[in-house]
DNA sequence: AAAAATTTTTAGATTTACCTAAAAATTTAA
DNA sequence: TTAAATTTTTAGGTAAATCTAAAAATTTTT
């Protein structure tokens, strides 16, 4: 059984492995807001747990055992994460600090009921994809909105931004999960993006645009 | 804010308050499985925050800030237990260490919301009262069913012992919330009584007895 | 390929919540 | 009302997770 400290550990180191193969010491200490020494030392504490592979200086890996724990956690983030939002009524852009706690609890039945509770959600309010019990993601297809051309359309199915910010001026804009789109103009001065949508056409920034996922149905 | 250790503390001296006016130190070493020393060391800490007014060797009681803190955790606690029963088929045997890691979760909102969500119980699923935002506790008015006599019937709406094999007991026996009783009979012999259920008659010791509470509805 | 800059680790402390063993205070019993 | 038993506290220590400051290793720049 590994704290709750070690538990975040796993988790960042996780998320900051889907970004680079290697992850740093610093990346990890600026990720969970303290210091490198703090990094180094739990580190040592994680590679005798077997739970990563360490080589001084050169950064660490999870290991089969501590990704295990790393998707679990994940899988109970954004199961709670549905369940605020789906159940309580939150925002989008209000759960994740509460997850993050919630996150931790530990009984495994608790998760399950939840899950079935939910029914048993592919993806967080935020589109992302949320493992099986198995630790085993559902495939999905993702476009970068901001790789589509004009004419193109889709379904808005994530983000890849979950700061308060952005969701509240997505929100505003009226782009929310499951939105049908269609590209009908790109700006040639600012790369800015013009979108059709079922009541309105507007337009959004390609700062916005690289933030938003689509599952595509089909070019044009 | 408290750490969870401190609000754990908190709950323990609020619980064992209500039996005792003056809560002593070996008392809150056994309910915590810790030693008296550690008690000591954690209630100097409350003291020094103004949550337990404490004299050497006397023991101590909670202070009004002490005691907001403790009801508040308590209607955590009892909230999610509702959650647990009510939304995830849990039984009501089930639900305490669960119950126990959730009631630390921080935010407001998210019990303001569950309560919503939940439709405001007044009891948990062993029917302890759920005091409200305020700390208010409805009004109960509980009879132990050993203290009623030949004839007395009421409704089965709470239980003085929460241990697993208590509660599965009473489940066995059909003795659960909401069920309406009468008694038949008090044994001689053994002081054990005889109890008339909707569908059939059923036999339960003394001490069985002691710990279940009847909302009477008249006496005959 | 040195020098400079950056990253990472080590060394030594601190805080929280524990512990054991022994001393002190209080309560109970003789 | 002493003596014995119990309860509570003190003193001194430990483990987890942090920190700062300085040393060591690595990477980048010139």
């Amino acid at each position: 059984m590994q704290s709750y400290t070690e538990e975040n550990y796993l988790k960042t180191i996780y998320h900051l492995a889907e970004k680079t193969t290697n992850v740093q010491t610093n990346a990890i200490a600026e990720q969970m807001q303290t210091k490198p020494a703090s990094v180094t030392d739990m580190i040592k504490k994680l590679a005798e747990k077997g739970l990563v592979d360490y080589i001084k200086y050169q950064g660490v890996t999870l290991t089969e055992a501590g990704k295990n724990t790393a998707v679990d956690i994940v899988r109970k983030h954004r199961l709670w994460e549905v369940f605020l939002v789906n159940k309580l009524n939150f925002k989008w852009d209000e759960v994740h600090d509460v997850a993050e706690e919630l996150e931790h609890i530990k009984s495994i039945e608790l998760i399950e009921r939840l899950d079935e509770f939910l029914g048993f959600p592919k993806a967080d309010p935020h589109g992302d994809p949320i493992p099986d019990k198995n630790g085993r993601f559902a495939k999905t297809q993702f476009i970068k909105l901001i790789e589509l051309k004009i004419g193109d359309s889709g379904t808005i199915t994530g983000v890849s931004q979950h700061s308060s910010a952005f969701l509240k001026h997505l929100e505003k804009l009226g782009l929310t999960l499951g939105k049908q789109i269609q590209i009908s103009d790109i700006t040639d001065f600012d790369g800015s993006v013009e979108i059709k949508l079922s009541d309105k056409q507007i337009n959004i920034s390609r700062e916005v645009a690289k933030h938003i996922l689509i599952s595509s149905n089909g070019k044009n």
